[in-house]
DNA sequence: TGTACATCAGTGAACGCGCGTTCACTGATGTAC
DNA sequence: TGTACATCAGTGAACGCGCGTTCACTGATGTAC
């Protein structure tokens, strides 16, 4: 069996070298040439493993949906938003998330501006992240709005707030300002 | 001077026509020759006006720099964000804002992710943004994190919020659900 | 005002670059007997 | 266990498509005298 193993070696490294690449010049700025040389193969090579660069993206996706199941697993767990414990916990998660795939999470986003399936699969994502915590604002008093609504807010700022400032801001600096916000603008008062 | 009169025209067909395009296919999904061809004229024409496609969304953001200075010298303007009333106006101004360049802002977004000038131009576009509103903390008596990490998370959540959401809510619900999180978020209390 | 020439905006076919993708080839691994 | 053949992963030069960009040409407008 020195030949599967071989060509899952192949895999591997085309997958880590895209990656790298993703992380660094993006997406849309990486070419096939690029990932294969960054691998150490042959240009050729990659079409042994994946039709193009689409199929490789979602090879990482379906990398990082594992990843996003355990996280929900995690003990320490608090599913209730009226609590500051259980936003904190959240934030950092999503934090911790993020700073582990980020390479694919840019990626995936870059990939929706050019192409109609992708699109689909960021919402799918970002609605799956709803529905795992759309019962915690169960016990939040008076929401800023509606559920969905909420959510929705909660969502776009943790998120984009990650993708922008991670790296530059320090980690818990960065959780707690978030854990703030979002407890503040769901249950309108502190803590 | 007609023939003056004629390149003015051309060169506004071909910027109303890129504005189209960016709004529907998106930036990067735009051809030159698909600009071209929606304002009616042969592809060569193109480069009598612009060196490129670069060029012409740096004209279309200089037309927007124009609207974006209006925008904070309309009346009713306040300047206090623990007033409900000023958050809500700049949120709504915000909001009206994209509305009205919509094609130009997701184009600057999408070119950010492909070239580097780009990037600083968004960069510049968000300070200018910030630095406008800095001074709104003044009275806020405990915001949730340093007034920059503070600004910055109020506009994350604007920004994303109206690149994802605007045409698929009700303008007035958005505004109102904004208000409420962002006045929340900056004060720790509810109105 | 008229004539001859210059300049300019616009045209669209043709060119060429960059990059994705193919394919004949190589050497190693697996299989049949 | 050995030999002959088949299959597979990987190689990299070559091909070709899509699209940006050029350029010789046209007709209209402007200028000189």
């Amino acid at each position: 069996m020195k030949r599967k193993e071989r060509a899952a070696e192949t895999e591997a490294a085309l997958k880590a070298a895209a990656k790298r690449l993703f992380a660094t010049r993006g997406y849309l700025n990486t070419k096939i040439t690029d990932i294969t040389a960054e691998a150490g193969r042959a240009a050729g090579s990659f079409y042994n493993h994946f039709t193009g660069k689409e199929e490789l993206l979602e090879a990482l996706l379906a990398d990082l949906a594992e990843a996003s199941d355990e996280t929900v697993a995690e003990d320490g767990h608090r599913a209730d938003f009226s609590d500051p414990a259980a936003v904190r916990f959240h934030v950092a998660a999503y934090w911790r998330f993020f700073r582990e795939n980020r390479a694919t999470m840019l990626a995936l986003q870059q990939a929706a501006l050019v192409n109609e399936t992708f699109v689909g699969k960021l919402d799918e994502f970002a609605r799956t992240q709803a529905d795992e915590i759309a019962d915690h604002l169960d016990h939040v008093a008076r929401p800023p709005a509606g559920r969905g609504v909420s959510i929705a807010m909660m969502y776009a700022l943790v998120d984009t707030f990650a993708r922008t400032y991670q790296g530059e801001l320090p980690d818990d600096e960065a959780v707690e300002a978030l854990t703030r916000f979002v407890y503040r603008g769901l249950n309108g008062r502190d803590y």
